[in-house]
DNA sequence: TTGACATGAGAATGATCGTTCTCATATCAT
DNA sequence: ATGATATGAGAACGATCATTCTCATGTCAA
């Protein structure tokens, strides 16, 4: 009953999240091949479409994927800059500043993946839609625990900052920016004290 | 020497444009294949290839041609609201929110172009960053117009929310971003009296 | 050991697409 | 009218890609 695979299929399957993250981020959904993702991950052609029986299914899992450990990485920055005595709200945009900096940044890649039209179906708006709000939630519950007046909106506020952050300086290569949009932020923390 | 066509070139062109322009917008460059600029134009595939020697081109031609209409689109919109009253860095965002409510919104186009790394080349991305500099440089004059302290610093802030509200707005499928987005904008030219 | 079965490597299939080519037709100068 | 030329319609070519299939090999239960 049990499979006589070496490899069991839930590491086969972490390789191969693993390996769609890095690529799908790097090149666009539309450049990668199931024949890439088989490169990358050393996982066979037909191992690949027994755990995930399309690439429209790949491509889910790895949105799913990534949110999570999105949100993880992003929440746990933002949580030491927090406990390092900084304002959490500004923490966001310096974890994105950080990001930014960094090479191969790209942008968000849930925004990327929704502007890939041909690639992407109503399922995988959803995951991308519920990714936004998920990290507006995030936002706007540190602002509530921040104490300031109307959190909801000040997280929305600052979502839209940190959207377009992302977006800008994945466009224009450029980290100015995040710079703007944190002394925005700033300003609008300080009017909703 | 002159052509034997019914149609002449610019006339052509200009068809192709406003198709490439439809359509691109609509599904995504990948999404989109020459044979449907033919179809969609009524120029033959021969002589969209005189016309334009390679998809790349076209695709250049056209985000040139889409920043010059956008942002005549845009600059009006906001002249306009302006001439009536409003105060103009506030005015952008009324623009876009109509944008945004409109069917077949989808974003901006040189930030959903960009997303498509396959289909872009370091050409386009020159025309996509030059887009969002030169959208930048109108809000920063503005916001000098306006005569707020911090003009540049007042634009770049603006321009960080703007294109935050266009990517939430179209992700989320919805005005909300919009409306906070203004609100924010709002406040930061209340801080630069 | 042996046979049933799962696996990997990679060939095969069928579709799509950018680009070029063919050829019948239409235009213009003479 | 006629030949040189340009055009449109669409077939053809070559490449890429998602997906499936083949077959040789390795694993496990008995």
């Amino acid at each position: 009953m049990s499979p006589a695979a070496t490899i069991d299929d839930d590491t086969a399957r972490a390789a191969v999240l693993q390996s769609a993250n890095a690529v799908f981020y790097a090149r666009g959904i539309a450049g990668v091949g199931m024949a890439d993702i088989r490169d990358y991950s050393g996982v066979s052609l037909r191992r690949l479409y027994s755990l995930y029986p399309s690439k429209r299914e790949l491509v889910a899992a790895w949105l799913t994927d990534r949110h999570t450990t999105w949100m993880e990485w992003f929440t746990s920055l933002v949580d030491r800059r927090a406990a390092a005595g900084e304002e959490p709200l500004l923490a966001a945009f310096d974890a994105i500043a950080e990001w930014a900096a960094s090479p191969g940044y790209r942008g968000c890649a849930f925004v990327n993946s929704a502007a890939e039209t041909a690639e992407i179906d109503d399922t995988h708006r959803r995951i991308i839609a519920a990714h936004k709000v998920a990290l507006l939630t995030y936002l706007t519950s540190l602002a509530a625990d921040g104490g300031y007046a109307h959190p909801e909106r000040l997280g929305r506020m600052i979502g839209v900052l940190l959207d377009g952050a992302m977006v800008e300086a994945a466009v224009l290569s450029s980290c100015e920016p995040i710079v703007a949009a944190r002394e925005a932020a700033a300003l609008l923390i300080e009017a909703s004290q």
